[in-house]
DNA sequence: TAAACCAGTTTATTTTATAAACCAAATCTT
DNA sequence: AAGATTTGGTTTATAAAATAAACTGGTTTA
């Protein structure tokens, strides 16, 4: 949708509700685990393996690989450009949903 | 995401970049014509054509076909549906954007 | 030691969004 | 008045996305 004067773009990154849910727990938690993630969006594991790997190549968020105990362990935490990303949508959501604005 | 305590499934009808503005301009308006819809979104007609489709078969909005002088004219109006299921994507989309629900 | 389980990844399938191509009728151009 | 252009769309094709299913490598349990 290009050019419109009365809403913003959605980041596309942003606009995906699992993806979404990621973020909202990590701007809260600033960091989570794989596990912890998929219990609290309720995604299946490959689902959220792919979006976290889109959250990580875009920037917003930063993933570590490691282990806890024997078991390997993916911690993700949200990057300042993750904040900014998330600060933006959410601003430009309101062009959208708030009638305020309009 | 099915299953999650603190995030609420977003309405895929609803959680589209074009219907998403389609719909937030006949929630103002009442009703408005494509014409008037393509110019305020900046979509193209094939993209607006196709995303109204959608909006109609869901209930969401009316189209009636008509003429304004001798050239064709389709009008959109917004159902209660639409206007409910708007309140109900709105509502949903605070439980990942709102700190103060967290 | 084999069956079940955990923490993920990879691959395949389905859905979606979007653009490109097209169409009929109206209007403008010469 | 004939052809070219514009208007208001629809249909079809393509690209991108979301999602699930199948798989892997290692671990714990029976």
């Amino acid at each position: 949708m290009p050019e419109s004067k009365l809403f913003k773009p959605l980041d596309p990154l942003l606009h995906s509700e699992l993806r979404l849910a990621v973020m909202s727990i990590l701007l809260d938690a600033g960091s989570a685990d794989f596990v912890y993630l998929k219990a609290e969006t309720g995604a299946t594991s490959g689902n959220l393996s792919v979006q976290l790997d889109k959250l990580q190549q875009a920037g917003y968020i930063e993933v570590t690989k490691g282990f806890k105990g024997k078991m390997p362990q993916t911690v993700c935490r949200i990057t300042d450009q993750g904040r900014n990303a998330f600060a933006s949508y959410v601003e430009a959501l309101r062009s959208y949903i708030s009638s305020d604005n309009r």
